[in-house]
DNA sequence: ATAATATCCTCTACATTATAGATTAAATTG
DNA sequence: CAATTTAATCTATAATGTAGAGGATATTAT
């Protein structure tokens, strides 16, 4: 048991990714996401044992499509958040939203005079 | 050398917290505050460990404070946050946004159907 | 049928971050 | 100087993040 409490900085772009691919979230989509939204390219390696240790805890649900397609390969593992990754995802954007509250980047840091 | 390339969830919440507390930041303000905002109890050594690593990175800086204070005790540590601090806050900020474009919470997946 | 090719997931290892709390350091007060 | 107060340092361990080789499963060409 001992249900951790926050989420990882890379937990939570992933999950942002499933979330915004919606029925189509798998390896290759959610890597390609991030590589063109964020310029971030991932090892596969990485990307699936996150997604593993998400679905351990309860914040996303995988199911085997039909491999049926273009060119042959391997079936694709979808993903899909469920309720317990939102309600984590939200909890980590207030928490941020929160803390950014009345701050403002530009002027670096002045102030701290003397 | 080798620069790592994100930080990690903690620690941009400490950052902004550092932030935050302008000239005021050091170990008992910095855990007052996530405290008070976040209800979120740290301990002194998950704190300044954090603090450590975030200065080997060269993303605050720190500085020894006088003891005079109204009750004796130890010599504080300031911190504050470093340009590259700043800089690596706003890439952070900057690749949540992007991902969060577009996207609400409230209605769960729905859309799967099939 | 089977070798070549294409897709995509599994497995193993190691690096970096996160978390805990006991301990030590340094100052004030009686 | 002993007791008290404030705050940082040290030592361990768990959880996350990162990499890439390797294996599985399908299509296409011969």
């Amino acid at each position: 048991m001992s249900e951790q409490k926050y989420l990882g900085e890379f937990e939570q772009v992933i999950l942002l990714a499933v979330m915004r691919l919606g029925t189509d979230a798998y390896g290759k989509t959610i890597r390609e996401l991030l590589s063109e939204q964020l310029s971030r390219d991932v090892t596969v390696g990485a990307l699936y044992a996150t997604l593993e240790r998400l679905e351990a805890k309860g914040m996303v649900a995988s199911s085997m499509g039909e491999p049926t397609k273009e060119r042959g390969g391997r079936a694709k593992k979808y993903f899909k958040i469920t309720a317990k990754g939102h309600q984590a995802l939200k909890r980590s954007k207030d928490a941020l939203t929160l803390m950014w509250q009345g701050l403002s980047l530009r002027d670096g840091m002045k102030g701290a005079g003397s």
